[in-house]
DNA sequence: GATGAATGAGGCTTCATTCAT
DNA sequence: CATGAATGAAGCCTCATTCAT
């Protein structure tokens, strides 16, 4: 691995090597190898290895932010941002699936869940153009009357899951499957016309 | 922690330890004191950690597997059926947040990749109940027409995000809550009335 | 090194190792050497390794106190009490020069450090008996006005400096010279006749 | 730190860096921070870090040394030259603190021990003035009759200790004080005349 | 001359596993 | 059967020193 940037090397080896492996066995060690520098060297670019993976995690966020909010039809109805940020967000992450893993495993981590905990302390700000979009869903009464948190488990919980086992080898998200599970959501989101389960 | 067998003992404490903590800061040796058992002893019942994790991992989907069942309306509709099974899951987990970590602990981490592996394959054979009720959804056509893995994807995502939240405490799953949620997975699965997102 | 106690041998091969050069040049792993154990070993013994050298500390002190006690003729005037003490922490030093370079070594690392501005503070307490003499000296006017610090640096000043050139075989410390010695210690801080070095 | 000359402001930096934390806790690199230069620019100067140290010690004692002859009287009594030595190194240590702490390190290292080793052989000739007194001291009987290094332990020891000690903030070393340690260091080395502690 | 990025040996510590008792 | 002391591989990190620019 050369990019001719080493800081850029030693963070894509580790993007590989935690996507693939987990952070507990991705070793500073496998990661310099992997990088093509001296494990002494990854200590010139990052603190420690906790930073390292934090910086990761926040590099890996903006570029999705960005990469997702690209031609974001702000002046579209509800359903039509709702569904374009889902296609956006599934494009992203099938094109980049080690991104994916490696926020998954971010997420599922001690490091993920202080940062959940930061969040909901209001103390974390990237704005959340998804939780915006339910906000404004629920006001307009376009959305069914649950927590935005509630509603965002909706939305993304099916998405994780299918996207790892897509990435896992366990289903195929073709394009096709992609927009039905996006139009599945906004029926579990969206306020339902009636029938009932138990009907 | 003493309920007269070790082999219980032990995993129990290792229950606890890994679903707080994780794999990785659970060690056995302090799985052993929590025992009430020397580390060498842990040996004689579990060829090594490992193993331990993974019997700990097919008891707990056992137990899982068998409270949920209990009750289980087979002559009930589909519908009724289904809301049933997710009402279980909930309350089991709600009521068990240690088997809940614990398992979303293994799902995440290489041991359960691998399993999931075997169950694609076909190696593995647990009966498994939701998946039943989907394909007979499918085919009777009350559900949308997508792989059952899809359909599984859409309502166990929404659940394990949600569990994990209100576990650590980011919403709070009332039992009022909880049956929205249900609705609102049936709503994703269940082949909608018409009205799409994009209209 | 085996005395058949793991714990001995560790804080001795502790001991010589770092009396003779010190906390910086006694890695961990030549101690275990020396010791005949693993490197982990001593991790079962001592939480640290500054712990390791905190309790060789108070192990040694506590020693070294007793055997300076045993015959303290309590009855006897101050100056044949501060003598027989001289006597006696040289005639100690001297047969266990290892534990000199060692409590030297500790009074001139940030532990010493540290330990003494606690013991400024009254924040330790291990009684002095040569703190005792030297106040008691000072309230009877035997001994000259001074701070009890001052008179202590009088009388450890000299020692310390000779031992150290005595173990490195600079000076050559026989029973006559410390005999001179500890006289000439008591002549600095005894209230003197007259004659000033200025006359 | 910039003084136009880059041996010296690494000289300096390192003094600073070396007298506070000792050698090490005195990376090169931050030496050569706090120098003002590129870690690899030191190796210009210095062969090694080793040598840097010596170098150092070996500036302060010629710059020490000088300042301590400066109007010493030849011409008086041994005792006032005795006094006005002890005054002379007292107040410029009080002066120069990190002087002080950075001998005080390099004595009690490995560097310092092999530097008396060699001085023990007479591989090392700075004049030492205060040798000079000593042997002048005995041979006219004014001084006690004991090897020169045990008066000079009689003198250095006090004052390294109650040196630290001021520096440390465990003493004042006021100008009265020093005059009553100086006058109890004459005490300790000149014939005394008579009493001795035993009677 | 000067730089500072890069190196890699070496230090401390943890922990799964073994084995003598 | 059970114990728990002992092991040593492996992990993270520091820092003296080198060398291409």
């Amino acid at each position: 691995m050369d990019s001719g940037n080493k800081r850029d090397d030693i963070m894509q080896a580790a993007l590989e090597l935690i996507a693939m492996q987990g952070f507990h066995n991705a070793p500073i060690s496998e990661i310099a190898t992997k990088a093509g520098v001296a494990a002494g060297t990854i200590y010139r670019y990052f603190e420690n290895k906790d930073l390292l993976i934090l910086e990761l995690y926040n590099d890996l966020g903006d570029t999705i932010g960005e990469a997702v909010r690209k031609g974001y039809p702000v002046e579209k109805s509800i359903g039509e941002r709702f569904i374009f940020l889902l296609d956006r967000l599934f494009e992203y992450f099938l094109q980049h699936p080690l991104h994916f893993r490696y926020m998954e495993q971010y997420f599922n981590s001690p490091y993920g869940i202080s940062l959940r905990r930061e969040k909901a302390l209001g103390k974390f700000d990237r704005e959340d153009i998804i939780q915006e979009i339910l906000e404004e869903g629920v006001s307009q009464k376009i959305m069914k009357d649950l927590p935005v948190e509630v509603l965002f488990a909706l939305i993304c919980g099916p998405m994780v899951v299918l996207l790892r086992d897509h990435i896992l080898g366990f289903v195929v998200l073709d394009r096709e499957t992609v927009g039905k599970v996006t139009e599945a959501c906004w029926d579990a989101v969206r306020r339902s016309s009636g029938e009932s389960a138990m009907e």
